[in-house]
Formats: C-alpha cells, structure tokens, sequence
DNA sequence: AATTAAACTTTACGCGCGTAAATCATGATG
DNA sequence: CATCATGATTTACGCGCGTAAAGTTTAATT
C-alpha cells in the first residue's frame, strides 16, 4: 500500500538503501542486480509509489523502447484486430507500442511518421495506405528508424514485409468457386488504394486462366474507404444490370462484398449456395462482420496474427541485433478457406 | 530542402544568430518573438532540418502538451469514430492526444492509465469500460489529473461527464415505433457493461408508460463485447420460440440488432415496415454498418461530433484554468432519429 | 583462509531543454 | 532628442536520469 510519494531516484535511494546508479540498473532490467539488493528495491517500492520519469529515461538513452504501429484505417475492424495483435506481441517484447491510424489519408500516414520519430522509436511497423502513400517520405524516413512493413507491400521500402499470400487464397477460393458452381467473375474498384488489390486481381486472372475458365473483371469507380458504400452502389448496379455473365461473384474484400450483399438484398436477389438463390457472392479477408451479413460471408481469412507476429518478431531482431537483414525479406503466410453459406 | 542535420538548439542557435532561450520561446509559441527573429529562425530551418526533442521539453515542463483519450474497444467502429474526433478536437487545440483501448477488459483499462500516468498528460479523455471499471482506481487516478469523461458516465468520477440523452433517444424511437405499428419490445443483455444500457432500459419503461402500452423487457445471457454474436444467439432463440409477444423489438445497441437481423435472415422471418414483413426490430448508436445490414436498421443516431467536441472543451477549460469546474456537470445530447427499412 | 570476480557505492558529467534574472539593443513615442 | 516599453541576449541553474570511472564490499571458489 504506497503511502508517500517520491519524486525521484535519488529520494528512493535514500529510503531503500540502494545507491541511484543501481537503482537505474534494477529499473533498466530487474534482473540484472542482485537478488538480495531487488528484494531490497521492491520492498521498498510496496511503501513508496514511485516509477522512473519516462522522458528523463528516453532523453538519455541512444534508442528508447518505443515502437511506432501505423495502420491505414483503424476505423476497419480488421485493422483494429491486426493492430491489437502487433500491439500485444510489442508489449510481450517488452516494449511501448504507439498504435496510430492513418484515416485512410496519405497525408496523415506522414504526419504519423513525422509525430513518431520525434518519439525516437526502436522500430517502426508500418501497414501503408498503398499506392497512393508517399513512397520517398517513407523511404527517407525508413532510412533512419528500422521499418517492417505488414499487410501491404511497397517494394523496397523498410527492412522487410509481412503479409499474405493473395495467389495462393484467391487461387484456393477459385478452385473451390469453380467445382461448386459456376466460374466467379471479379468485383474490385478501378483504382484501389490497396496493393493487394492488384495482386488480387491478377491472383484471379491467373487461377481462372488455369482452371480453363473465362475471366470476367468488373472495376468499378469510387474513392476512398467507404468500400461497403462503393460494393452497395455500384455492385448493386451492376447485379440491377445483370451485368455478370454467370451468377457467382468474388469481390477483392470483404467490405465489398457487405455492400453488395446489402445491395442484393433490397433488390429480392437471393444470394447463396441453396436451390432458391440466383446469385452467389465471395469476399476476401474474413471480416469480423462476415459472419453476421446476409447470408454470412463466405471468405478467406488471414492469419493476422501469425502476420502482426511475424512482423514484429522480424522488427525485433533488426533492433536487437541493429543490423537490417543483408537483403530485404518477403514473408507471404496462406490463408483458409472460410465456408459459408453465400457462396 | 533541408541538407547538414542539427542536433540541438544550441547548434540552431549558432547558425541562425538567434540565441538559445529565444528559440525556445519560438518553438512554444512562434507569436511571441519578434517578426524579424521570427523569419531569421523559419530561414535557418529551411537550411537545417531541426525538432526540438520532445522528451527534454516534457521533462522541464510542469504539464505537458499530452493529452490521453481511453476508449473500451477500439474494434469497435462506434467508438474508433469517437475517439477520431476526440483526437481532432485535442489536434486542433495544439494538443498531443494518445489513443488508447481497453479492449473491453476493466484491467487493461487501468493498465492504459498507469501508462498514461508516466506520459504526465495534462488531462484524460475517458470512455470507461463502465460497470466492471475499478472505480476505486480510476477515482483515484482523477485525482492526479484532470478527467472528463464521455459515453458512459460514472457517477461522481472525473471533472465532468458528457455523453447522449437516453431518455430523450429511447423516447423519440418508442413514440415513432408505437405510433407506426405495433408496440415494441426491449432486448437487451441481462448484466450488461455499459451503464448506458441501464438508463436505456429505464428510459423504455418510462416511455412505455407514458404511450399506455405493455412493457415486455427480454434479457439474455452474455458476457463481454461480442454483441453480434449474442444478439445472434440469444435474439435468435426468442425470434425461433416466439417469445416477443408484439412483432416489433427495440435493441438496447446497434450491434445487438445486427446479430438479431442475421439471426431472423437464417430464419427466414422477413424483417421490415412493409406488409411482407413480420418482424420490426431497432437498434440504436447509428453504428457505421447500420446501414449496410437486411434490411437497413432503423436506429437513433449519436452526435458524436457533438459528444467528442463538448467532452475536449470541458478539458480544455480546466487545464487552461488550472480549476475544476465547482460542481461535476453533465452534459447531455439529443440524438436523432434514423429511419430506415428494418423499422 | 586467501583469492577473485561480481556487484555495489561514490563521484561526476552529460543529455537537451525550460526558465529566471540581469543586461543590452531596438524602434516607436512624445 | 530623451524616454521607455518591448523583446534579445547572456548567464546560470535545474529537471531526472544514463552512464562512466574509481574504489569498496560481497559472496562464491580454490
């Protein structure tokens, strides 16, 4: 029960007995003094509240144990998950994870970086908004401070990449796709900010090409984040339309794939795999809403936390050891399949 | 384009010939000194790249420019939006906010403010967990710095409370409810987190007595904050048993109704105001997917512009003031209706 | 008991900046 | 031209801690 407060090593060095430069070391690494001087320290710290002042410890030390996470768009429930994963895996590490989000605004992912290396981070693990991202700023700020970058690449840039493997899930969700129904056409915006995107498409294009099956791409235009919004006006057109030439879709993401299950719905088309359903719609990404659409989604599901894990243990030892790999490493972990009942 | 790097204000001060404590003054506040320094030293930093280390400039303050912001689960889009705003409001003011999540658990609720309490923040924006907060611990917290809190009130906690008027929201949805059909019934969690849901229920009964009609409370069994799935399980069993003994279900949240409109489409029970339709159910918070659900949820929105912007100013006003407000005040907003189809 | 490495204490300096006091330069004012 | 307020400069100290060096104690080893 902490009665009186002290206000810095140097009181506490008083009341414990324990010289300041040791005290500086138990607090560095407990460990590290010995075991009769800790229990020295902790018994006195039970009387006396007191902990270390953050900012006189990072003013002095060379690199402080901050890690800066940046995310896209932390209002998407799957980067909340991804980013809470890479926060946990920092604090196991012992580390402070700074999580910040970039609100979809390439601007902003700047002012992120810029804010956190005022912060002297260790590492920083980035998700960039994608093509649209300043890829010299990042660059130049990579430069400085170890990057991992996770979700979504951008070539040479940072240490290394975690994501996932989008030719070997959207070539699992075409096989599946195709010996279940009819071959899937493509639903995707004509200009995706995201990385994944592209591969995706081409993922399709290929699998499609392999199953000997005719590929059909639907872009469609819209701006910005509000996917569910761009799947439900424009998906919904196009399904108005009859515009795909067979009755199964596979949107690029699962927030598509909400908007045009939604889209569907108010137009009574029957989506699913059941007798009574004309049309057949598939995302990508398992989406914490996934299971909750009409009909649930069928998807792919990352494995985000073996990504936000994978990502941060590489960040470790770049930082552990403060040499960056001799060449930049790609890590593309493989998805499963997720079954149910809209496709 | 900045070219030679620049340590420290000293080296700053040596090539723009401006002295040390000038600059400083220029860093807290470039109004304060003279246009002519002024321009001397934006000269000088457009030759030599320079940020002041922020540790050094907390350290030597009495408060910082930091101000925390908790929310209870960030993966929630509810209050990843809020907490937005918060952030802006703080942004705006010339302030350094940090936004953390609880994730739902009342521990790691307390773990955000102790990390906090070593940022020396010059006040907190809290969103508790609610009933399972330890209120012990976050009173005490108060009590070192400035707190406001907003969503969920807790009694006599912090300088000030800012969230929605239940009562007034809860009332305007049971009038259009009763007025456009039948009289609705109430389905909430029975031991739920939030003391929203308490006020919430309140305010149903009342409302309820006021119109003439028959109160009919369902509470179900749930623990934690996957409401989705509980609104799915449990409204979905009473949807299949014909528990609600009108065709109309208010939903004491958003997230609730999502997981009870996915349960009545498995079911085949056709949720809308139409006359093909059985079922009437509503929500409340205008969740960012209310949109986008089968059908589109009748709901109450939230200003939480409003909410984010009111609970920063009271903030604001206390660390400027150095003085808390003589009483706890608490604000309460109206929200507004949102018709949709499922309602 | 003598030896010795490990851990501790003492002393001291430095980190980069806030800030106060005394002094000095500047330009507007009457 | 003298007056004077405003703002700059110089000087100096302090914040709380990291960390290095030199000397001393502790506890394990032979």
């Amino acid at each position: 029960m902490p009665q009186k407060k002290i206000r810095n090593m140097d009181e506490l060095a008083k009341v414990s007995g324990i010289s300041r430069p040791t005290l500086s070391k138990y607090f560095n690494d407990a460990a590290s003094v010995r075991d009769s001087t800790r229990v020295k320290v902790e018994k006195a710290l039970q009387v006396f509240d007191f902990r270390p002042n953050v900012y006189a410890i990072n003013q002095n030390r060379r690199r402080t144990r901050n890690i800066g996470i940046v995310v896209p768009y932390l209002a998407d429930p799957f980067f909340t998950e991804i980013g809470r994963e890479v926060e946990l895996a920092c604090i196991r590490a012992g580390y402070s994870p700074i999580l910040l989000s970039s609100h979809g605004s390439p601007q902003l992912e700047l002012d992120n970086l810029e804010s956190l290396r005022s912060l002297k981070p260790a590492g920083v693990l980035l998700a960039p908004c994608g093509d649209t991202s300043d890829k010299n700023a990042i660059a130049s700020f990579a430069r400085e401070i170890p990057v991992v970058l996770f979700d979504s690449n951008i070539p040479n840039i940072g240490e290394a990449f975690v994501g996932s493997n989008n030719d070997f899930s959207i070539s699992l969700m075409v096989q599946y796709l195709c010996r279940s129904g009819q071959p899937p056409c493509f639903f995707e915006m004509k200009t995706p900010s995201n990385p994944n995107a592209l591969t995706r498409r081409q993922a399709y294009l290929d699998s499609m090409a392999k199953q000997g099956e005719t590929a059909h791409v639907f872009q469609v235009e819209g701006q910005g984040w509000n996917f569910e919004e761009i799947g439900s006006t424009e998906g919904g057109r196009l399904l108005a339309q009859g515009s795909f030439p067979t009755n199964t879709v596979l949107c690029s993401n699962d927030r598509l794939a909400i908007g045009m299950l939604a889209a569907a719905y108010k137009q009574n088309i029957r989506v699913g795999l059941d007798e009574k359903s004309t049309v057949r719609i598939a995302g990508h990404d398992d989406h914490p809403f996934a299971r909750y659409t009409c009909p649930p989604l069928t998807t792919i599901a990352q494995d985000y936390v073996a990504i936000a894990q994978g990502a941060a243990d590489i960040l470790f030892q770049i930082i552990d050891t403060e040499t960056p790999p001799s060449s930049r490493v790609e890590t593309l972990l493989e998805g499963r399949l997720i079954m149910r009942d809209s496709a």
